[in-house]
DNA sequence: CGACTCACTTTCATTTTGAAAGTTACTTAA
DNA sequence: TTAAGTAACTTTCAAAATGAAAGTGAGTCG
């Protein structure tokens, strides 16, 4: 977490919200690391929207600082990394939902089923 | 809408979401339009968070042309505009309140009942 | 030794942002 | 009959963010 060096620029939520994850990359990193076993860094780049790696980078930093993921060296010798939701981070779940059967309906994108761990198509006749 | 124009980088709807909506400003014009009555460009402007003139005229602009809102001059001399949500524009409401609920909760920003239009404050002990 | 992998960091040109001032059309007060 | 004011933008420009690419360092493997 972080909250005593920052400063909300306005008391809604919907505000506080957009200054952590109000760009158009870190809910994708936070998709691959709820739904998609994406634990790595070179897994987390090598994802369809192909995010580059400084800012891969920096949005995990920021991730961390706001402690929605944890890092954590899983094996020594080569030293190999992980990322992981912590409790606040898959809070986040019901958000990426929403948005995802907005895109889903709206735009076309597909429509991932968390349970089943499967995805839907999108609809063929839009964007 | 535009659907000819413009190729989305992938299929993933979350992904598509954001190429339209994920920034810092685009939200909060959508919700003074969806829930706080500011339906002028100088009402828009002066939000709490103070968007600068410049960005709110391409955000708008963008909502207009993805059919999220539209622009109609509702008086003449002088001519005065107003900005509304489309049917479209109206189907975010799900993913605001969603975001609006995780901002307050994780991040102590205010709640906002649309039913009777008031807002309870922050929780006061987070950032 | 040389090649390869992972997890980054650095570099740098381009794009976006944001603060401020300027523009246009029109109204109202002096 | 200017003078000032308001709304809705647009323009300007410096600073910050983005994104493509190359570089780095630790370690492994043949």
């Amino acid at each position: 977490m972080r909250p005593d060096t920052h400063t909300f620029r306005s008391r809604c939520s919907i505000a506080r919200t957009l200054e952590i994850l109000g760009d158009k990359w870190t809910l994708l990193v936070l998709r691959d690391l709820m739904w998609h076993g994406k634990d790595r860094f070179k897994a987390l780049q090598e994802s369809e929207e192909h995010i580059p790696a400084n800012l891969l980078s920096e949005r995990l930093k920021r991730l961390q600082d706001w402690g929605l993921i944890e890092k954590e060296a899983y094996q020594e010798r080569p030293t190999r990394y992980r990322y992981r939701l912590t409790e606040e981070g898959r809070s986040l779940e019901p958000v990426l939902l929403q948005i995802m059967r907005w895109g889903h309906a709206h735009l076309g994108g597909g429509l991932f089923d968390p349970v089943s761990g499967r995805s839907q198509q999108a609809t063929p006749d839009k964007a």
